[in-house]
RNA sequence: GGAGAGGUGGCAGAGUGGUCGAAUGCGCCUGACUUGAAAUCAGGUGACUCGCAAGGGUCCGUGGGUUCGAAUCCCACCCUCUCCGCCA
């Protein structure tokens, strides 16, 4: 959530940055903002008033006078008329703060002044490519969903019979693969600093709203009907609101946390893209890193954060690019975004396999995630970061395809081979 | 699902109609003592918001209500804990 009082007291730099991203206009929000300050000062001058008044019947009845006397019932009856002012007034300047929320509530982070500026996918910015003299010079290559058809891990027409067409069923050793990669990201993570969290996977609507699903994207999520409860689309949401409404200690941070989760999306309106396959499902597996920093120390932890998803595509020893994301495609909640891109042989091209987010404070703000500095007054919020690390089916079908054999079997990378019963090549597993 | 208890400041925990934004303890800050630290002692220390400031306002789970005045009384809801039932 952007700040109100940085649109109030800088509109017209608001306005451009927020341009930069979309069609978005504060005229309203400004309009609004400045009638619910005016009825503020009324209102307070009344609740001033009333305040008083309390408290001189309340003297009164101390100093001896009688509760039910002349002098006491002038002052109740002065209350009374407060309060009648008040009651006139309070809900006006409620509907009017709602109004004011609701229209803030829905406007996306404010770009990094380092973001690039564009409207498109096809502005986005590439940053450094890694393991080009790993991509493989062969034409002969399936797409990695017929090879996982035919090795008998992969299963989309069962699938579909189970729940719907974008579902897959995972068998035999692709079943255990997509395991191994699990543990094999966690206990990476881990290993530099990542503390694990298994969090729900139906979450509340004041989680989405707190990482930025809710309200704008509500038709991206599956929502369990009778209750306030949704499935997650990503970890990022149950991680963010760990901490929601907390204050933490400045000795605390940074925390760093890794979660593996399934997630669940709509997937609404891409209905004719990667209809086959791993690459766009309802529900995909994924570890998730995450970290709550201090202010100042977000811009490095975001260049680690890239860093250690990366490290994982280098573990495993598949060719990928970082891009940086332009204006018009980071996520809502974003300030400034790295994808990370693994190649997919069959498509030739590179597809996405993380994406690694700097929300500032914006997150913070719309949870109440604040933190306070030891013997420093007050309370500060602190940044958020996210980032896939990394998606788990889209780690698999760059697996099937960039190892995969002349003979059709798939080998193994070497660093899974221990979650694999070091077994060094995959065959047919039905 | 049934019965009971409870939700108060960074944490713990008092407070049942008026000067309570709230005792006390812990934590934290400053100072004294000390070569230094610990311990001890003294003082300070809630959040949010409006205002240049002085100062004002709001906040005791959430939303209503009673009252001149509500953390305190009434109603509804949410959540947590304990016991029972059911169950992986």
């Amino acid at each position: 959530m952007l700040d109100i009082k940085q649109i109030r007291n800088n509109p017209t730099e608001v306005q451009e940055r927020l341009s930069t991203r979309g069609d978005y206009d504060l005229t309203e929000i400004l309009a609004l903002d400045q009638q619910q300050r005016e009825l503020e000062t009324k209102r307070t001058e009344l609740q001033t008033r009333s305040n008083e008044v309390g408290k001189a019947v309340g003297q009164k009845i101390k100093g001896g006078a009688d509760p039910k006397g002349e002098e006491v019932a002038a002052l109740r009856e002065e209350g009374n008329q407060v309060k009648k002012q008040l009651a006139d007034l309070e809900p006006q300047e409620r509907e009017l703060k709602e109004k004011i929320h609701d229209l803030v509530i829905g406007l996306p982070n404010l770009p990094d002044p380092e973001t690039p500026v564009g409207k498109t996918e096809d502005d986005n910015v590439e940053v450094r490519r890694w393991g080009d003299e790993l991509i493989p010079q062969r034409n002969d290559i399936l797409p990695h969903y017929e090879i996982g058809e035919k090795l008998g891990w992969l299963n989309f027409e069962r699938a579909a019979r189970i729940a719907q067409s974008r579902f897959v069923a995972l068998l035999g050793d692709g079943a255990a693969l997509e395991r191994a990669l699990i543990s094999f990201m966690l206990d990476r993570h881990i290993k530099v600093g990542y503390a694990e969290v298994l969090p729900p996977i139906l979450i509340n609507s004041a989680s989405l709203t707190a990482s930025g699903q809710l309200p704008k994207f509500a038709e991206e999520s599956f929502k369990c009907d009778r209750d306030d409860l949704w499935l997650t689309p990503t970890a990022e949401v149950p991680v963010t609101s760990l901490y929601r409404d907390e204050v933490l200690q400045d000795s605390e941070l940074p925390i760093l946390h890794c979660a593996y989760t399934p997630c669940f999306r709509r997937e609404a309106g891409s209905y004719g893209r990667d209809t086959r396959g791993l690459i766009r499902l309802h529900q995909f597996n994924k570890v998730e890193l995450f970290k709550f920093v201090k202010p100042e120390e977000s811009e490095a932890a975001h260049q680690a954060l890239v860093k250690d998803a990366e490290s994982i595509l280098e573990a495993l020893k598949l060719p990928y690019r970082v891009l940086q994301l332009c204006t018009g495609d980071i996520g809502f909640s974003a300030r400034k975004c790295y994808d990370l891109e693994v190649w997919l042989p069959s498509q030739n091209k590179y597809r996405e396999i993380s994406s690694c987010s700097n929300c500032g404070d914006f997150q913070a703000r719309r949870g109440n995630i604040r933190y306070k500095v030891a013997g420093k007054k007050g309370t500060q919020f602190l940044h958020t970061l996210n980032g896939s690390g990394l998606a788990i089916g889209r780690t698999m079908a760059a697996i099937l395809e960039n190892y995969q054999q002349p003979d059709g079997t798939i080998a193994v990378p070497e660093v899974l081979q221990r979650y694999m019963g070091d077994r060094t090549v995959l065959g047919k597993s039905f």
